[in-house]
DNA sequence: CTCGTCACGGTTGAG
DNA sequence: ACCTCAACCGTGACG
């Protein structure tokens, strides 16, 4: 083992897998490694082969290359949450329009004229806590989720310190109000060489910004405006997937974290990679 | 040897 | 503020 990857870096990072690259149990792959194995892929190289040049699971390797062939989404799904969410914008504001209208109606009655008035029907009409939760968080002070979303800015979870960010999982033009915790990832333990300093987002959208296409070229296309994971020259000129703009150089410096140590971990198996995988 | 599939232990976040 | 639980994750093993 490389004295780069302890069991120290294993433990505050993530852990090792048996190819020696590192993953962090229960999150997703970083869209930079989602997108090379596509890209490998559509240049016909074998998954097996994949596999071991990147360092993930051939199991993983199959799923992402089948979900990008059904989906045209390297992406990861959406990860927790509740589905349906009945509480979408719309019916938010149609209580919230009730409730003004009305300051003495109650929750049940606005379940009935939900229903009544053809905003939600049976399968997707919020129950009465539910309406009594939105009246009292986003009725009454309907600048509360607002007020979330920039603590989630300011204070950004700790989780998945591993893995670079990646703007294009959720560019904050887009970003859903309804999943504030999905700008986090900054402020994670400080890398080696300073390599975390742009923090951009990641993880994956969640349900609720599920409506954002997730395709290999709206990401690229946004990519070209934010941050581009490093690819290979070659690659990069070879694959219509990839941007070859100039926008390739300063800033991949977290996906570049990530591949510290997925490099350490291949030196320390002995393996001479050449490229950057 | 390759690859599809699935159990497993894990994380996440709307309700 | 906290809990629940169904969604997802990648790994590793099997066939």
């Amino acid at each position: 083992m490389d004295p780069s990857v302890t069991d120290n870096h294993v433990q505050q990072y993530g852990e090792v897998n048996q190819l020696g690259g590192v993953f962090v149990n229960g999150r997703p792959l970083p869209n930079g490694t989602r997108m090379r194995i596509v890209e490998l892929a559509r240049l016909g190289i074998r998954p097996c082969d994949i596999s071991r040049q990147l360092r993930v699971s051939h199991g993983c390797v199959s799923k992402i290359l089948a979900r990008y062939h059904e989906t045209g989404s390297i992406l990861p799904g959406a990860i927790g949450g509740s589905k349906p969410r009945v509480t979408t914008p719309k019916v938010v504001n149609y209580i919230r329009e009730l409730k003004m209208k009305d300051p003495g109606i109650f929750a049940w009655e606005i379940r009935d004229r939900l229903l009544a008035d053809g905003v939600c029907d049976k399968n997707n009409v919020p129950s009465v806590s539910s309406i009594s939760r939105i009246l009292r968080n986003k009725v009454t002070n309907h600048h509360h989720h607002n007020t979330a979303i920039s603590h989630a800015h300011t204070h950004p979870h700790l989780y998945n310190s591993i893995y670079p960010t990646y703007p294009y999982a959720t560019p904050p033009s887009i970003k859903s109000e309804n999943s504030p915790n999905t700008s986090s990832s900054c402020g994670s333990p400080s890398p080696p060489n300073n390599i975390m300093r742009n923090c951009h987002h990641w993880p994956p959208l969640s349900h609720s910004a599920a409506h954002i296409t997730h395709s290999v070229n709206d990401i690229l296309n946004f990519n070209q405006k934010f941050v581009q994971p490093q690819t290979s020259p070659q690659l990069a000129a070879s694959s219509p997937m990839m941007n070859t703009h100039d926008t390739q150089n300063s800033h991949s410096q977290n996906y570049n974290y990530y591949m510290y140590f997925q490099n350490t971990a291949m030196h320390s198996n002995g393996i001479s990679t050449g490229a950057n995988l």
